[in-house]
DNA sequence: TGTGAATTCATACTAAGTGGTAATTTATTG
DNA sequence: CAATAAATTACCACTTAGTATGAATTCACA
């Protein structure tokens, strides 16, 4: 465990808005002088591989993280893209497609859902 | 509505493996020699745009477009990120979470599963 | 405190997507 | 069917997102 590890894991667990990685690497720096983008992206890799952050899908064209792993949701604002948290116990009762004729073995699930956010709802157009 | 337009919604429709604006552009540059990547780029988001085609969420960092808008769901391989579809009637019925405390205006969802795919199954390791 | 292994830094690179402007093409109208 | 205005496309350059490689540093543990 690194200096460089702590501070980034630090930085993505404080924040609810599912960062980018070079979102994180502007706030990392500022903390951590010297730190090299190169850095980020390889912890973070390694974070999602121990299990202690995911990525989180979404329709552009860039990761987004989140240090949250619990089973859980997300908003996905159709006019700024931005992702919030939803945590709802009734969705998490879904139960998985046995016979889906894919030959996918499932493991789990996220439901996206996509709407328009508070900022964007107030804004005209 | 033009040649391109036409050409790059054909390729879309016929395959089912929610391709990505570049591996649309190598298919439709055979068919179209001279096409523009840029235009490819800006016809999808038009196609978008236009409701006959769709984005689709998922956990790389690139778009992937899918011509099929009707409500389905989707299965993404852990190993080789392959993205299949799932009809299954009994994922359409979730009640949307009214008052889930966002501010979110919810307007739709999708349900990613996530698992090993046929071909990643068979493969060791 | 020394040593080997793992991590990080620096740099350069590839891949994905965007912006601006001139040139085409389309659709419309007479 | 030809003229023309509006929309679309092509070309080019550029930004942003992510990856590869090797040298240098730092960590963990004896």
């Amino acid at each position: 465990m690194t200096v460089q590890r702590r501070v980034i894991m630090e930085a993505l667990a404080e924040r609810k808005d599912h960062p980018t990685a070079d979102q994180l690497f502007d706030t990392v720096r500022q903390r951590l002088t010297g730190i090299s983008r190169t850095t980020v992206y390889r912890v973070l890799e390694t974070l999602v591989g121990i299990g202690v952050a995911q990525k989180i899908s979404n329709p552009e064209a860039k990761a987004r993280f989140d240090a949250d792993t619990s089973l859980h949701h997300h908003l996905v604002c159709e006019r700024c893209q931005a992702i919030g948290d939803i945590h709802e116990p009734a969705l998490n009762q879904i139960r998985l497609p046995e016979d889906n004729g894919t030959g996918f073995a499932i493991t789990g699930y996220s439901i996206n859902f996509s709407g328009v956010c508070p900022g964007c709802r107030t804004t005209k157009h």
